[in-house]
DNA sequence: ACGGGCATGTAAGCGGTTACATGATTCG
DNA sequence: CGAATCATGTAACCGCTTACATGCCCGT
């Protein structure tokens, strides 16, 4: 249930459409919580239907610009504090190394080059955003500040799986 | 697909029934891919019909111990080296990062104190266990040398997130 | 002998993805 | 005006979770 209460989050901030809030989505959240554009449609929908958010305008291609409602916002407050953090994780990458030992020892050291060239690239990317942000290129709203946070989380897991990958190649010695 | 996977490679080391997988997958996966019984049981029963793995004896309650067979060898290391590595990541405490702004100051670094709490947690689990494995309380196998650099992803991972939680509650000068 | 946990399994439902479909707009 | 892209949507499927069901084994 995290992209509903993302898309209440992201409506808070300011109305949109389907189509901004899943670039939107791709572009903040794409890296920690992918979410495609049939789901959010479909989310919306719902949302609309259960009042959390209405409809606030109409654009070309029966484009729809949605709000939050009130019922909306204090939907989101509760989420963010009354109901329990979901820490699983689902990293694959991680589930395949308990079975590195079936990998020739050539076939491991390249596949864990190629992981930490990944990890590294990501990590970049994110640690641009960031420096972005506190260059101020997004002004230096409370929500941008939200947004430089989940950045660094980004930065951080990447550059922890990518360190990851070179000590375990290191292992290899190869 | 990937708990399909990651039966074929635990019953490539030894075999097992799907009361041992799933504890199996608990104690050394749990914290990068959780599992639950039912997935289990059923993945197994479609790894049989296709001839991935093979009945190798029946014990007390309808306990059915399965081996791997030559395919299903064939198959995980397939997986490993030719298939690509899915780096999807869903991480709902950053996601929620994201609308921090919507809680008062208070309300979030109480959050941040207990999201630390809990990778520390985590992290101090997970590097227990890496050290008894350095220690050799689990022998010396190529298959426990896997799970060793499994572990250190899973500290280093959840160290980052504790430490990025500390960070995110020093902004907010709580 | 019986109560509680062990071990196995099934069924329904849900979140999310993939594939498909379609009209609107923009640009060369 | 035609091609490519924008933007919106639907339908089917799949991995996974939740809830339920059941028999077996062990300790007291």
């Amino acid at each position: 249930m995290s992209v509903r209460h993302a898309l209440l989050g992201f409506l808070a901030e300011e109305p949109a459409s389907g189509w901004d809030l899943t670039r939107r989505f791709e572009s903040t959240l794409g890296a920690v919580w992918p979410a495609g554009h049939p789901q959010i449609y479909g989310e919306l929908r719902k949302l609309h239907s259960e009042q959390l958010i209405e409809i606030r305008d109409h654009g070309p291609r029966g484009r729809t610009v949605y709000g939050v409602t009130e019922a909306g916002e204090k939907e989101v407050k509760r989420w963010l504090t009354s109901v329990e953090v979901d820490h699983t994780m689902r990293l694959e990458p991680i589930l395949r190394s308990a079975f590195f030992w079936l990998m020739s020892p050539q076939e491991l050291s390249e596949h864990l080059g190629r992981e930490a060239d990944h990890y590294r690239k990501v990590a970049d990317t994110y640690r641009d955003l960031a420096e972005a942000k506190d260059r101020g290129d997004f002004g230096d709203s409370a929500q941008t500040r939200s947004l430089r946070i989940a950045a660094e989380a980004a930065v951080r897991v990447n550059d922890a799986l990518a360190q990851w990958a070179i000590w375990a190649q290191e292992g290899t010695h190869g």
